[in-house]
DNA sequence: GTGAAAGCGCTAACAG
DNA sequence: CTGTTAGCGCTTTCAC
């Protein structure tokens, strides 16, 4: 029957070949791999005709069998610190969006902090199965890019610079030194700053330069940093509450504002405010950075920085990266945009001068 | 030099092969692959020289030649609705944590609602290049789960029974019972209950189980269930607070304890009721589920579903299901725990009788 | 536009 | 315990 001299059943154990197509479809097992794949030439009427058989016989590729001929995988990685954040799983949906549309699959690479790091990056990454990765809010030293580089896998970092890598980010500076301006600009003089640990900088880079634009503003506007207003609370809403309640204690020198790193953060910092009998905004104002969807509920004012976005523009880049648009390593800047709420508001009753 | 006739650089183009670590080492490429994996049965000293070899020439396995030799991917799926949603990502982290423990890489396959969902089902998990997936709060009509099951891809599901598949979960009727039942011993009498959506009911499957607990436990009491305390909140902090405001609207008629179906709901409400200048517990008590970190800040009571160990639990099943172990379709139901604090608290005022 | 055939790099009998 | 060898299923020159 088959000219291939092999009959074969189709049930689970023994799914149809490329093969079992050609045979079905009266041409060569080449004719159908170009119309399957849309590379090469191929006259309509074949392709009709293996798009039929390779339908009736439910036909799919086999993606190892592909992969080794071809030396492509359709298989991008996606490397990040945690999965369980709310920055990260949003990039990692917006990448996984974008994968899922071009008809990739993803492979998920998570440090858990430290905990898989070296794992991931002297073994996991480079067994020869992906396209390309892309890292979010990653720190390589110099050995270990090499090794990334001799793997031979194409790289867009997302959320931090990474050197000699094609990078997706927003202006961390800038957008610590607006959110803080929005604070000065209501009257604020008093404005503390809530932001990530200092292991943190390994993973949050752009942490210290939100932290930076604070500092920037303020001197901009010639006030004075207490050094006791610079806390650090990991980007969590209760490591925030446990150091904004703390912070707040002290009715006479406490702070009039404060701008939190993140939203979870910032909204942490409210709720200390309250449970310490403190209105928002009427004693205390309170800015952060996301649009975390948790702001909502508290009226946080915020600086949306599109995580989302920022996970489908780096699988877009690299993309395109993949299908011969060599774009040089440069730094893609996202604008970050205001969302104002009711957080913030004038200053009630300014303090010293 | 070499036998096999072709000696190659070994660039980041021209990876070592097999055939290379096999003409250093003086063996066979069958010596090596058997040294390299662990299959068969090699003498010391040739194991030794390989992997001597190996590691002088920085040597490391094609996955898809292997894969398409031995039929084994050492790949697994990893399939959820959401991954930007506490639940998701907790049971997803410990997932990939048990599988980068073993040796596996991840794919990850993510609905986002139903946006991928047909293709996620009718294409990407029949590539064949998967071992094994476990799937996350998924329900399958027959079609869909005789789609994978023909693509022979053992499955294991967690959150919610899969007809004919091994299962991880808790038991959300007697989870939903339990809370009540916690602020029924309280002396409430007047309990509301805050789910998921009714469209939840595909993807959380659980969520109907956990009310039909509440209204089980408040029937055994006695205690009259008001339709109107039956409310739906998509599992948001900000939804609850917005459906928890309403309730709590009228000081007459509105219950004194909630209970809600996850942490994020239960904070939204503690919020909400602060909004209205209710004390948490002396007005409303609140109990949730999840364990959620945020509960801390909130001081929330709580019924811990370990939501990580669903994952890494699921994972182990499917690899001991893998290395011959056929386990058969159970269900697996992982206990609950109490993790009792300030948000519930004696009825201040009972009403009614 | 299409077919024949040579691999892609590794694994798994099968002998020895 | 080790080598030989035949594939795994698809892609891709190279002729026609």
């Amino acid at each position: 029957m088959a000219e291939h001299g092999r009959p074969r059943d189709h049930g689970a154990l023994n799914p149809p070949r490329l093969q079992d197509v050609a045979d079905r479809a009266g041409v060569s097992t080449a004719t159908v791999s170009r119309a399957l794949s849309g590379r090469g030439h191929v006259s309509s009427r074949a392709r009709a005709k293996v798009q039929q058989a390779a339908h009736e016989l439910g036909f799919v590729v086999s993606y190892h069998a592909s992969s080794l001929a071809s030396g492509r995988s359709r298989n991008i990685g996606v490397v990040l610190p945690y999965v369980d954040r709310w920055y990260f799983s949003t990039v990692l949906e917006g990448a996984a969006g974008a994968l899922m549309d071009a008809g990739y699959d993803l492979s998920l690479y998570n440090f858990e902090g430290d905990r898989y790091r070296e794992t991931v990056l002297t073994d996991f990454l480079l067994r020869k199965r992906l396209d390309a990765a892309v890292a979010v809010s990653l720190h390589l030293d110099p050995t270990e890019a090499a090794q990334l580089l001799a793997a031979g896998i194409p790289l867009v970092g997302v959320g931090g610079p990474l050197e000699g890598v094609p990078t997706i980010s927003i202006d961390d500076l800038d957008v610590g030194r607006r959110a803080t301006e929005h604070l000065i600009g209501l009257g604020h003089r008093r404005i503390a700053h809530l932001g990530g640990a200092e292991e943190g900088r390994r993973y949050f880079p752009m942490s210290s330069d939100r932290r930076d634009g604070w500092e920037q503003a303020m001197a901009g506007a010639g006030l004075p940093v207490d050094p006791a207003w610079s806390l650090i609370a990991d980007y969590t809403f209760t490591g925030a509450y446990q150091q904004a309640k703390n912070l707040l204690a002290d009715p006479f020198h406490r702070p009039t504002a404060v701008f939190a790193s993140s939203d979870e953060m910032a909204a942490g910092t409210i709720l200390a405010a309250r449970d310490l009998g403190l209105t928002v905004p009427g004693d205390l104002s309170v800015i952060g950075i996301d649009a975390h969807p948790i702001g909502e509920a508290f009226g946080l004012t915020t600086l949306d920085q599109h995580a989302r976005q920022q996970g489908t523009r780096a699988v877009e880049r690299l993309l395109e990266h993949l299908s011969g648009g060599s774009d040089e390593p440069s730094n893609e800047v996202l604008p970050a945009h205001f969302v104002v709420r009711s957080s913030t508001g004038p200053v009630a009753a300014p303090h010293g001068t």
